[in-house]
RNA sequence: GUGAUUGUAGCUCAGCUGGUUAGAGCGCUGGUUUGUGGCACCAGAGGUCGCCGGUUCGAACCCGGUCUUUCACCCCA
C-alpha cells in the first residue's frame, strides 16, 4: 500500500469539534421554534429513487444531481444500442438512484406514500443534509443542510404568517437585528406579466426581474429585450422597476392600481393583504417585513406566497427562503394538495453568525473536571472518584496514560477544562484530593464530597 | 456548463530574471522544572514544493494536462 493524501471530495467538507458546537447551537435554536410552532420532526433517506428527483427541478436541476451507481454489475444493463444512443439512454440503465437535491420534494414523496396515516393539515419539520453537483463558490457548497419546516393539505394563509413569526424568532434568538424578509406573492408576479401583455412569458420574466437588486434596472431591461419582451411591455414595467424605494404601504397602493385589471394580480395582492393582517393577529409588527413585488426565486413551483430572508451587511446570499406551492404532490399522484414550506440554510446562516460575531461564547458543555495522576496506584482510586463525578452529574474525565503531571495539565489546559483534580501518594494516603481551578490557579485539598460540591457549584 | 484564480512543514505564509543544502512565525516533541498548565529561554523533529508529463545542463519557479481552492456568470441555500 502506498502513502495517499487525505482528502475529501469538492465542495465537501469536516466539521471540528469548535464547528459542531456552532452548527448545533444553530439547529437547536431553529429546531425548539419549529416544535414551539406546532411541527414535528422527519427524517427521509440520503438517496432517493432517480425517478423522483428527476424533472423537478428543471433542466439544470436535473444536471446537479448526483446520481448514484448501481451496485453489482451496473455494466451489464449497457447495451450496444444504448451507449451508441448516448447518455441519455445509458443513464437510467446505470443509475436507479441519486442523492436528494433538497428536502420538499422527498416530503412530498413522503406524504403521498403516507397520505392514509397522515391526518392533515401536516406540518413536519426535517434537518438534513442535501447535495447538488454544482461548482461551489461562496456559501455554496456541494453538501449542505437544510432546515425546512412545511405544511400541506390547507390553503389558509395563518401558515404564511407563522412562517414569517418563526423567521423573526429565529433571527430574535440569534441576536440578528440587520435583516429583512423579503415578501412577494407569485399571483402578483403573473398579473405584472399579464399587465405588460406578456402572459406567456412569466419564468423570463421572473429571472430577470429578480436580478433587479443585483445588477440594476438598466440590465435588467436589456435581459427582458433579449428574451423577447417588447419595447411596451418593457414600459409598462417601467414602474415596476424604478429603483425608488418603496414603502410596504406605498408598494400596496401603487400595485392596486397596477393591477386592477388582472385578476390573478388582484388575488395575489389580497393574499399578501390577508398575511399581513394574521401577522398583526399574532402581535407582530411589520419590522424586517418588506414587500419586494420583484423577488421571484428560482424554484418554479410556487403559486402563491414567496419568501426570502437576506441580512444585511454580510456578503452571504439569502439565508432562508420559501413559498406556496398548490400543486408538489400532484406528479406523485395526490393532486389539490395545498403546501407552503421555508427552508433555512444553515451553512449560511452559520457563515453570518460568524461574520457578525454572533456566536455565543462556548459554554462549559465539554469536560468540567479532569483527574490527574502521579502514579499507577493514584490512576485506580481516581478511578473510583472519576465515577463518583459522573454519577453526580459531573461531566468527568481521566487521564488515560500514566505521563508526567506536566504533559496531564497540558491536555486539560488545551482542552479548557475548568478544573484539573490531582492525586499524589499524599493525597492517596488521607483520602483526600487536590482541586485545581484552571482559570484562577487556585488549588485547594478537599475530600471527594467537598470536591462534588464545589464542582456542581 | 463558461471564464478566471489558488496549491510550498500540522497551520498562516516567504522563496528575486530558472542555479547548488527550500525558509520564517505559530503549533508539535524534549529540556530548563522527578507534585502542577498558561509565560520565558534552549534544543529538536517535521517538506515526493498538489499530481502526471514536457522544455532545460539545471524547475518550487517556464509550458501542457489533471485534481483541488477561491471568485464571477448560469443557477441556487
Amino acid at each position: 500500500m502506498s502513502k495517499q493524501k487525505p482528502s475529501i471530495p469538492k465542495g465537501m467538507r469536516d466539521f471540528g469539534p469548535v464547528e459542531m458546537a456552532r452548527r448545533n447551537y444553530i439547529f437547536t435554536t431553529i429546531r425548539d421554534t419549529f416544535r414551539l410552532f406546532g411541527y414535528e420532526q422527519l427524517e427521509t433517506p440520503a438517496m432517493e429513487n432517480l425517478s423522483t428527483l428527476t424533472g423537478k427541478y428543471g433542466e439544470e436541476g436535473d444536471q446537479l444531481l448526483f446520481k448514484v451507481l448501481n451496485s453489482g454489475e451496473f455494466l451489464k444493463k449497457v447495451n450496444d444500442t444504448a451507449f451508441k444512443t448516448g447518455e441519455t439512454a445509458v443513464l437510467p440503465l446505470l443509475s436507479e438512484k441519486g442523492l436528494r437535491y433538497d428536502l420538499t420534494v422527498p416530503f412530498a414523496r413522503y406524504v403521498v406514500m403516507h397520505q392514509n396515516e397522515i391526518s392533515f393539515p401536516f406540518k413536519r419539520f426535517q434537518m438534513q443534509p442535501v447535495w447538488r453537483a454544482d461548482r461551489p463558490q461562496k456559501g455554496r457548497y456541494r453538501e449542505f443542510y437544510q432546515c425546512d419546516a412545511d405544511v400541506v393539505g390547507t390553503d389558509s394563509l395563518i401558515c404564511e404568517a407563522e412562517i414569517i413569526a418563526m423567521i423573526k424568532r429565529v433571527f430574535a434568538a440569534f441576536g440578528l437585528a440587520d435583516y429583512s424578509i423579503h415578501l412577494n406573492n407569485r399571483k402578483i408576479l403573473s398579473g405584472i406579466a399579464e399587465v405588460a401583455g406578456a402572459a406567456g412569458m412569466e419564468a423570463e420574466l421572473c429571472v430577470a426581474i429578480d436580478k433587479l437588486d443585483k445588477i440594476g434596472r438598466e440590465r435588467v431591461e436589456e435581459e427582458l429585450y433579449q428574451k423577447g419582451f417588447s419595447q411596451e411591455a418593457v414600459a409598462v414595467l417601467a414602474p415596476v422597476l424604478e429603483a425608488s424605494e418603496r414603502s410596504n404601504g406605498e408598494w400596496l397602493d401603487f400595485l392596486k392600481a397596477f393591477l386592477a385589471n388582472s385578476v390573478v394580480g388582484s388575488t395575489g395582492l389580497k393574499e399578501v393583504e390577508e398575511v399581513l393582517s394574521f401577522l398583526t393577529l399574532l402581535g407582530e409588527d411589520t419590522r424586517f417585513l418588506t414587500l419586494d413585488p420583484v423577488l421571484a426565486r428560482g424554484l418554479s413551483y410556487y403559486t402563491g406566497a414567496i419568501f426570502e430572508v437576506k441580512v444585511s451587511g454580510v456578503g452571504v446570499g439569502s439565508v432562508s427562503g420559501g413559498g406556496r406551492y398548490d400543486n408538489l404532490t400532484g406528479v406523485f399522484g395526490l393532486p389539490d394538495i395545498s403546501g407552503v414550506g421555508f427552508s433555512f440554510g444553515v451553512d449560511r446562516l452559520y457563515d453570518v453568525l460568524d461574520a457578525l460575531n454572533l456566536f455565543p461564547e462556548a459554554q462549559n458543555e465539554g469536560t468540567r473536571v479532569m483527574l490527574a495522576h502521579f502514579g499507577a496506584e493514584e490512576r485506580k482510586q481516581a478511578m473510583a472518584y472519576l465515577a463518583a463525578f459522573r454519577r453526580a452529574g459531573i461531566a468527568a474525565e481521566i487521564y488515560p496514560d500514566l505521563a508526567k503531571i506536566k504533559k496531564q495539565f497540558n491536555y486539560a489546559d488545551k482542552k479548557n477544562i475548568a478544573f484539573v483534580a490531582i492525586l499524589g501518594a499524599e493525597e492517596l494516603a488521607n483520602g483526600t484530593l487536590g482541586l485545581k481551578n484552571m482559570v484562577s490557579g487556585e488549588q485547594e485539598t478537599l475530600s471527594l464530597e467537598e470536591a462534588i460540591s464545589r464542582l456542581q457549584g
